[in-house]
DNA sequence: ATTTACATACGAAATAATTCGTAGAACTGT
DNA sequence: ACAGTTCTACGAATTATTTCGTATGTAAAT
């Protein structure tokens, strides 16, 4: 029952996503890996060490220079913000939310037959 | 040109969400639509206010008691904050947002079928 | 040894968002 | 006309988030 209910800011999201994708990274790994580096280094380290203090990741700090690591969880984290927005907004349907994210966006031919297939796994087990 | 790249916040996401539905409203009664009157009528007026100046709703001041109404459009809105969602949790994959959405949530059968059926129409139509 | 480079820590400014209190206008009923 | 209710306007406090500057430590290179 640690983490549940923390949301993270968008900040934050854009920082985890990086140490989800890469599992052990020093601040500068991450701040390089940031797609939009508009701000400065001591930026990211700031907001990583914010992130330590709520508990977001962990770190090691062995070495002169610190290794950061997520612990929240990836899936979790997602289906919260998910659900987020699915009330916040379109009014608690589900169906809405894929309808925009599909209608609109990328899904290649590719994306849709994987979900297709995603769909009917869904009913087969209900 | 004019609305492109406006970004509502939360309390002005959940107010919009109720004058897209409801159409004409003054502020006592989106006050009273929001589920959670967690503040208080003067923080709704204000910002209604605030969206004013921004330029997300209008309203007509005839009357002592003005009558709002939404001006931004709900689906380029919804377009937006879900590609953000996507860019910023996903990775930029709106299959992973999608699956996340349906695995997960509230998924009804009749949701399921629903979305099967629009995906079919993608489809055909590309 | 001294310089250079790069790291953390941390206070504090800048910005954004939410919340509320209070003043005063306008309407309602007595 | 007066009291009570309901409205808008608006300044300002509060809280959240992002940003940066500066001090200081440590390692590597000359």
């Amino acid at each position: 029952m640690s983490n549940t209910n923390i949301k993270p800011t968008e900040g934050e999201m854009e920082i985890l996503q990086v140490l989800w994708q890469k599992g052990l990274c020093t601040v500068r790994e991450v701040h390089e890996a940031l797609d939009k580096k508009d701000s400065g280094y001591t930026t990211t380290l700031k907001l990583m060490q914010i992130m330590h203090e709520k508990g977001l990741v962990e770190r090691d700090t062995n070495q002169k220079t610190h290794i950061y690591k997520a612990i929240v969880n990836q899936d979790k984290t997602e289906k919260q913000l998910v659900n987020k927005m699915i009330d916040n907004v379109f009014n608690g349907s589900a169906a809405r939310l894929v309808m925009q994210a599909l209608g609109n966006h990328s899904a290649s031919a590719d994306e849709i037959d994987e979900i297709k297939k995603y769909l009917e796994k869904l009913e087969k087990n209900s």
